[in-house]
Parts: C-alpha cells; structure tokens; sequence
DNA sequence: AATAAAATTTAGGCAAATCTAATAAATTAA
DNA sequence: TTAATTTATTAGATTTGCCTAAATTTTATT
C-alpha cells in the first residue's frame, strides 16, 4: 500500500484520535490536522476506497485493521527518530517532534530496520510512548494514569502527552523529565491545580492542563 | 526562500548539469529529472520568477548565484545523509542514493549541522564527491580525470560519477571501490575498452562507459 | 537561402489536496 | 415535536506539478 504524505497524517491523526476518544469525528479529525472539515470528508472517501477505514456518511471514521497496520509503521518510524534525534544528536525532547514528522515519511523498512538496530531496538521514545516493533506490535504501555487523576502521594514521570513545544519547554523548565519523581503536596480544588515537589527542591504548583498532560505511575 | 521537493530536484539537477555541460537545456533537463519538456519550461518559469534561475526563452537555463547556494544546501543535506547510511547503518553504496534524495527534503539547518557533526564532519561521500560545508563552501576536487582519459598506467580510484545501483553493483563484484589502485594493462581502440588489474588478483577489461564514470588520479 | 528536423513553448487538461460557500443531516433545546 | 443549533457533506474553485498535442522558434541540411 502506497500511501501519500498527507494520506500517513490523516492515519496517525485518526489512531492518535481512536486511542484517546472513542469516536473520531470529522470536525475533531479536521482540528488535529489543522484543516477543514470539508477537506476531512474528501480525505475519508479516498482512505475508504483504500480499506483503510471504516466510514459511512455522518458516522464518524474508524480504522480497519490494515488501518490500524499503516498507523502503527508510521508511529514506529516516528519515535524510532525521535530517539536518533535525542541519543545520536543531542536534540532536546522539545525539538524533536516536529523534525520527525518530517523524517517518518521516508518509507523505507530497511533504513528504519537498520536504524532501530542502531539505536539498540529501544521500546520507549523520548516522551516516554512505546515504539512498535517490525510487525507493529507494541509492548504494554505501564499501567499509568495522568497526573491530574493519580491516587498516590509519590508518583514517577512515565511519558508526556502533549508534545507542544511550549509544554515540554515548560517541564524542562520546572525540572520534569521521564523519570522525575514527584510528591504531591495539595490539591487545589477550586482550579484543579496540584502543587508537587520533586526531591529537595522547592514545591511549586501547575494547573490542571499541565497535569492533564504528565502520565504517571505511583511509587 | 522555502522550496517545494519538485523544485529542489530541479535546482540539483540544474546544478549537476552545470557541472558537467556548458549548457543546461530544456530537454537535457527533462531527461534528467525523467519528466517531459513541457514541464522544464512551467518550472523554468517558476524558478525564473524565484530569481533562482536566469532563464529567457529558447535561451537555456543557468543557476544564478542564490540558485547555486540552495543548490550547495541540497547537495551537503544529500552527501551527509549518505554518509550517515553507510558509517553509521552499514548500507553499501549502491543502496545509499535512493534513500539520500528522501532524506535531503528534511529541511532543518540544524539538523544537518548536528548530523555532520556526528559523523565528525566529513568532507567527502561514499561516492567520493565532495560535501559542500554549512556556509556552501565545497573543498577542491582533488584533481582528477575520468579512466577513459588518464594518462598515467597507475591509478587510484577517487569518484564514481553515475550512482546508478547497476554501475556500483557493477564495480563492486569487479572489487573496485574508492582508493582501489589499478593499473591499465591494455587500451582496445576498436572500442575504447581497457584491461585493467587490481592489485595480485587477474585483469579484466570494462567497457568505455563504465571507464568514463570512474574517476581517478596518478598514483 | 529555403527547407527539413529538432528543440522549445503554449494551450488546454488532469489529479491531488486543499479551500469557501451553500446545503443537508443530526443533535439539542424549547 | 418542532425549531434552533451544530455538524457534516457537496459543489465549485484554486494551486502545484505534471501531461499531450499543437504551434512556434532555432538549428541543421541540402
């Protein structure tokens, strides 16, 4: 299957979408992909006539298993460079998504074979997803939860959701990374914000839409 | 100046042509890119109006001194890149040059600066043509001669000027790389064949098109 | 110099991917 | 359960890069 720059955008947004939400709709799909809705529903013809997704007039869009495929070799290329990136040419986690959304359309099983080998086969990106394998399986996600909904007191930074520039600058800001171990001091009922301390450094508070973003799994 | 991928292919070949012939022409360049004519003249058009061209009609086409410079960023993005598939993910080079023109439409300053870094900056590619630096600056050819025309009897092998797969794989299983040493045995004037020798192993003849896209200097 | 041949350009079209504006369906609210 | 609102689709254009066929210019030949 020979797919189109815009046609692999189309697949990654619509698994990113499927793996959040539960229906994918054509406004959601054209805010992701920062279009139009009308340019969505053209697209969903053509990814139809591909078998790459369910989709029938007014009712949302699914991928089918050979979707599905498609979207997990783009995220393997992804994140495969997103790990070069970090570990070969010291980018830092803030820089890398945009160059590999550049890099992960050059199709080729060879070169992401041999790149993955390179790096050493890693499982785990630089925001802290897992990297599917050759045949796109995927090694269990840790059980984590997002910040904002965690029940332990002690908890250690597993991955990022948002990979905004903006919000992991922010983190590298406040000393977050994979790995940090935090310790929840209050929560702030009135926002929703959470103060957190990471060793024995100061505590500091961040809002609800930043801890939405940081996954987590308790100590 | 932010370039499309079909323009970029044009400027390199534009360049390429350059390089070799005086001049650059419609259909010469159609053959290159292996597109027709009449799309030379609508690109022609577009790079005129880009001012990285000068082109007036039925004049043929050169470079202007801006169109050079993006030349020279494409060519370095392509050479490091196959530096890269060679040193770093063991690829051989027939394989590289295919991969290479993907790769080098990843449009990232700093990623080609960190890339070359990491590969301790070279100044020559598995082909042995040199690798513009990030100011576009290119090192001297070493002097050098294509086989068909050198007059010296001991050689070394410099460049290979055509990447096709079939010339390299061709000069691979004849055990000719780059620094390989020959000696000409033989000319046939009949058809400008030559018996060459490598080192104790036994001659062998190549025909003038392979000697023509052999570059080498005396030894 | 006139004509034939080759090279180049123009005209008109096509496919991909997008857009805006208009229409239709589905959902929510009154 | 109508009406209003939101969501989605169609219709019709646009841009980029390419094409074929026809016309034009340049170059080569007699």
């Amino acid at each position: 299957m020979n797919l189109s720059v815009a046609e692999e955008n189309y697949i990654k947004s619509i698994y990113k979408l499927e793996e959040s939400q539960e229906s994918v709709t054509t406004t959601g799909l054209a805010y992701e992909l920062d279009t139009k809705p009308a340019s969505v529903t053209d697209m969903a013809k053509k990814l139809k006539e591909k078998k790459l997704i369910d989709y029938e007039k007014y009712q949302g869009i699914n991928l089918t298993s050979e979707g599905k495929k498609a979207a997990l070799h783009i995220i393997r290329r992804h994140r495969l460079w997103e790990c070069f990136l970090v570990e070969k040419l010291a980018f830092s986690w803030e820089e890398v998504h945009e160059l590999a959304e550049e890099l992960e359309h050059v199709r080729s099983e060879k070169l992401i074979n041999r790149l993955s080998e390179f790096l050493g086969n890693p499982t785990i990106d630089p925001h802290g997803d897992p990297i599917p394998d050759a045949q796109g399986k995927m090694g269990k996600q840790r059980t984590q939860v997002s910040l904002d909904q965690a029940r332990a007191r002690r908890l250690e930074v597993t991955a990022v959701s948002d990979k905004s520039t903006a919000l992991l600058e922010f983190l590298t800001a406040k000393g977050i990374r994979l790995g940090s171990q935090l310790e929840i001091i209050e929560r702030y009922e009135f926002d929703n914000s959470i103060e957190i301390k990471i060793r024995n450094q100061p505590a500091f508070t961040i809002s609800e839409q930043v801890s939405k973003n940081i996954m987590v799994r308790p100590l």
